[in-house]
DNA sequence: TAATAATCGAGACGGTACGTCACGTCTTGGA
DNA sequence: TCCAAGACGTGACGTACCGTCTCGATTATTA
């Protein structure tokens, strides 16, 4: 979360001293990464660039964000519907999967997918962007992964020794490798395969568990 | 491809005039991109410093490469052992992934992982070297474990219509998440669970696809 | 003159409304200065440093003064002690001159030389500060000769052709001289060898002027 | 002297590897400069401006000079006439110093007088350039000085025990004194009186010396 | 006793210039 | 034709101060 969130979310919003923060300037700020984001793409935001098309100093940017990166997370983050955090209920675990995943696809296989490509890229190279990003907005994915998990748990349709954080690797480990490699394509039909294979290979884990331990006699 | 490749790789080396390429400077440039790049980071890894480190003129590097990725990937291809080409045979898809992916865990751990992660973030800027990695790299990759499936198929061991991109994704997918993402280690544990779940996924595909079917009347 | 000079040099200090001038304030920014002067030199004089060391706004200090050089100036203004206004009397233009010089040259070659070449310097860049630092301080020193050269001339050793500003030049222009250039010390010799000639010069004029009358003729 | 000087002047002007400076950008340096010192003053003289009117990269300013002033000493240095080197013989040490001290006065009335004035500022802030300005630039017009007093005591019009660097004191000093101070104009009659005096000064300071001593006993 | 007025600290703001870094290109002499 | 050396224009970096502008709080005079 960032300090102005935190701010924001402060139960005791004491009025510190000095000037308050300037609300447009923040808004200019994050309008302006995000246009030249999707106009010009990411190697052309720096923080020049930005500072010069919102009208406002660089020492402005710098003293709430330590990089474009930064700026782009929160965009991303208050662009995100709160009914994401809405966990599918379709009754089955495979219809809330194609529930969460379909979407998701159609989404990065758009403009969202070069954000996020370049957010990835980023974090490479910082640690602490690669920090916020993680608990900021991965964090919250696999959480529904999770939860879609353990309801299928309750339901018996999944053993409980599934893990969900094995789950969420299997669900967005090749959606994220086939946006990063671009070796095929990320649609409708990909997500349903995905999905279908993911949920058989939680289901049946025990069968291979099983045979597993087998073999190693 | 790089160009230094598609010169050796000429089948009528036709000598060119004048001075030959120098091969002191090329194996120079390469062991000095390696040295800093796991001495002081990709962050860290620019031709200026190349050049200096290796004792040669920025042009030279220029002359042969596009950028520092490129270096590094030719590094790579260069020690990438061709018995890693070896499809493994232990006579189950379950113990050829585990053959397969529990050293590729094991060496994206440790140093290599930086690397890898450093080479597809610039991926992610330039799609020139995008092409080059995925075909001079994660293609072999892939092709390994088509392979396998390839194989088991005509085993018996997994369905016919199971597709061996799909099964690559899976298997390779989560790997680079971890990798990327560090939400976790990338150990044994998670080599096993991962192959453990791609491979009851792909053996069951049909019931779920069945399954599927029916639950879409 | 400062604004605070002319608030409390005010005949009528009629009380304005409002709050009054923090005198602790006044005294922690000066004493700020002066030390920020004293141990890191002028160049790393600066409004924001002093205001952070005299625990003081920075808006506080622009209230009062518009640049450092006038705090210094106020300082040095405040610290001149006031029989330095009383003019040397020896019985002989050479005696008072030397009294005049000879402490000068010893404290502008101690830490106070660093302040004027400082105050010199930015007179050279600021004409409202050339001004005052004219007016506030190099005035007095040039008074103090003429009223020197006035009294000789009372007395028969220095003739009534002479300019009292002229020999205010002659005194002072070759002490700033050693100080700005830096080509030699300031010490006792250089001194004594200076009054010498000066009241040389001034003595003999008569003499250079007939022969210069002569020679124009 | 400047590194560009240094080359210059190397007797064996060994044609150095790599691609040799551009005298174009040296010039174009060098004019920029000085044109936006006469344009704008040397308040607005900054190494940004000077690139950017220059068509030049500021690398390339840093490259061969620390800060602006050495550009403009650099400028000065070039502009100097050779025929300043030459001591003026008039035959009589009077007549020397007016031809020397009266076009210098002129010129620093005029806008050479801003220049020297930053030049000498500039020097207070930046012991570096302070020492190249000193050994550049004023230690030539000192040793002028000393050359013409040596000639006047060969001729019998100045004792031998005078000393010249005290000479070049008394004579720039005030007029350095007037130029930075600006409490009175820099004129002929200045010129005049100025050498009357310090001509005084030193002819008759045998007298003086014996009167001091005297009053020692 | 309130209203008015000026000050104070804190600190955010737009702005300018800094000096540095690395880029990719160009221009030498020499191999 | 390649090589090392190294200068060049370009563009962005992150920092330092500038002088100004809100804030809430404080302290005086004035009504």
């Amino acid at each position: 979360m960032s300090n102005a969130e935190a701010a924001e979310s402060n139960p005791a919003p004491r009025p510190r001293a000095g000037r308050p923060r300037s609300v447009e300037s923040r808004r200019a700020i994050i309008q302006s990464a995000m246009h030249i984001l999707q106009n010009d793409g990411y190697a052309a935001l720096n923080i020049e660039a930005i500072a010069a098309k919102a009208g406002v100093s660089k020492q402005t940017i710098y003293r709430w964000w330590s990089s474009a990166a930064f700026i782009v997370l929160e965009a991303l983050i208050a662009d995100m519907p709160s009914q994401e955090g809405l966990v599918p209920d379709t009754g089955s675990i495979r219809g809330d999967l194609q529930e969460l995943v379909r979407p998701t696809v159609r989404a990065l296989s758009q403009r969202r997918g070069a954000v996020y490509k370049a957010l990835i890229a980023e974090a490479q190279a910082d640690p602490r962007f690669a920090e916020a990003f993680r608990a900021q907005l991965m964090s919250a994915h696999r959480e529904i992964v999770r939860a879609v998990v353990a309801r299928a748990q309750l339901r018996g349709e999944v053993p409980f020794e599934v893990d969900g954080d094995l789950a969420a690797d299997l669900v967005y480990g090749p959606i994220l490798y086939r946006l990063l490699n671009g070796h095929a394509t990320l649609d409708e039909t990909f997500a349903f395969d995905l999905i279908d294979a993911v949920v058989s290979g939680l289901r049946y884990r025990d069968a291979g568990v099983k045979r597993a331990a087998e073999a190693a006699e």
